[in-house]
DNA sequence: AAAAATAAAAATGTATACAAAAATATATTC
DNA sequence: GAATATATTTTTGTATACATTTTTATTTTT
């Protein structure tokens, strides 16, 4: 189950999956050699997490990215991500951050697949989001962060957003073991907020 | 499978359902008359919506109402909300606000249940929300809503909150017709955050 | 020839059946 | 008698089969 997913999402992103053209549930079943059962239940959660949308009743379709889309995505992070760090700092240990910065360094290969470097970037966040202790808000930022995944061919590719990212990471961490939280939390937002707005000139530019 | 999915969650806020118990897809099928596969599906999105938790291999249940998850959700439906209603404001027009108003007076019927008193409340936030045209941000703010949903029994039932939620609603859309949006997300943000805290002092006291 | 009505095809939803995995109970060993 | 190992039961996951609904093609009527 969680294999097919995986594969369905990996097949979305590197799109394999066409498109704004409704999927039949047969011909996904012998795509992936899995009957209609397993395909009707991955579909039901892609659905909900937002890789796949039911256009009325036409079936359900891979959606099309859209530049307002990953806009509004950014917003709701830098929102509810910066509420989070807040919450979190009190309870950032030096082991928090020790943690924060292998998932960066691991961040470094160059054999990681768009969805594993994706998984990296989220776990690193989550990682300082975890000690909040607020498991709703951190919950619907995991799923934001998840759907923020189907635009990662985008923003891993072309943009070469990499390294920015990754230092950006560093100084982030810098600045929390310094304790500085107003300034790591404006930090944040400003990371969160720049990868939305060059996500977002992209998105303008190719459509 | 709409019907199971609303008869599922019905049962869920009126207590029929024991909380914190795993819930066996068999007991289910012959309780609902209907086989498997759909409970299936049905759990798939309830689990994706909140109403259902799954804990660890014991299988899924129906989670513990906690006053932390009510603040948190109620927390983000304030951020979120009173963002929506800025960007709505410059579309809302008359029609919107009529439809609106029709809403709230049907609210005052007494034959309505929870489950439909909460649908009516939350379609009348979205009718203003819609216009917003950020269907990105709209989705998440209705998924926040769903999941306010579960706490339904508590917010509609001992706190008497009938009333002073629907002179809020009047109060709301009068400043809005009035163009006064500075005033009218203050008292969006309020009409949230005093029914969070009202529903986190009941379920403070009553645990 | 265009619109409406009917028939054929396809797709989805659901039931039943079976296989794999998990949990529980029973037996065996020390 | 406690701990481990084995057998039994339960529960879940998946395949196949069928019924219902939706879509598409064809025919009929004006």
């Amino acid at each position: 189950m969680l294999e097919l997913l995986d594969q369905l999402k990996a097949d979305i992103i590197n799109g394999c999956l066409e498109r704004g053209r409704p999927l039949r549930q047969q011909e996904l079943s012998e795509r992936y050699n899995v009957s209609r059962i397993p395909i009707r239940d991955a579909i039901s959660v892609l659905r909900n997490q937002g890789w796949l949308v039911a256009h009325g009743k036409a079936g359900v379709m891979v959606p099309e990215l859209n530049w307002m889309e990953a806009e509004d995505l950014y917003q709701m992070r830098s929102l509810l991500e910066c509420q989070l760090l807040e919450y979190a700092f009190p309870n950032i240990t030096y082991e928090t951050l020790g943690k924060a910065r292998d998932i960066n360094r691991s961040l470094n290969g160059s054999d990681l697949s768009l969805l594993e470097r994706g998984r990296l970037n989220w776990k690193l966040h989550a990682t300082l989001y975890e000690v909040a202790n607020r498991p709703t808000i951190f919950n619907v930022v995991a799923i934001l962060n998840e759907q923020v995944g189907r635009y990662m061919g985008f923003q891993y590719g072309p943009l070469q957003y990499r390294e920015i990212s990754q230092n950006e990471h560093e100084e982030l961490l810098d600045l929390l073991t310094q304790e500085q939280p107003e300034q790591a939390i404006r930090l944040l937002r400003q990371h969160i907020e720049v990868a939305g707005q060059q996500l977002v000139e992209y998105l303008k530019a190719t459509s």
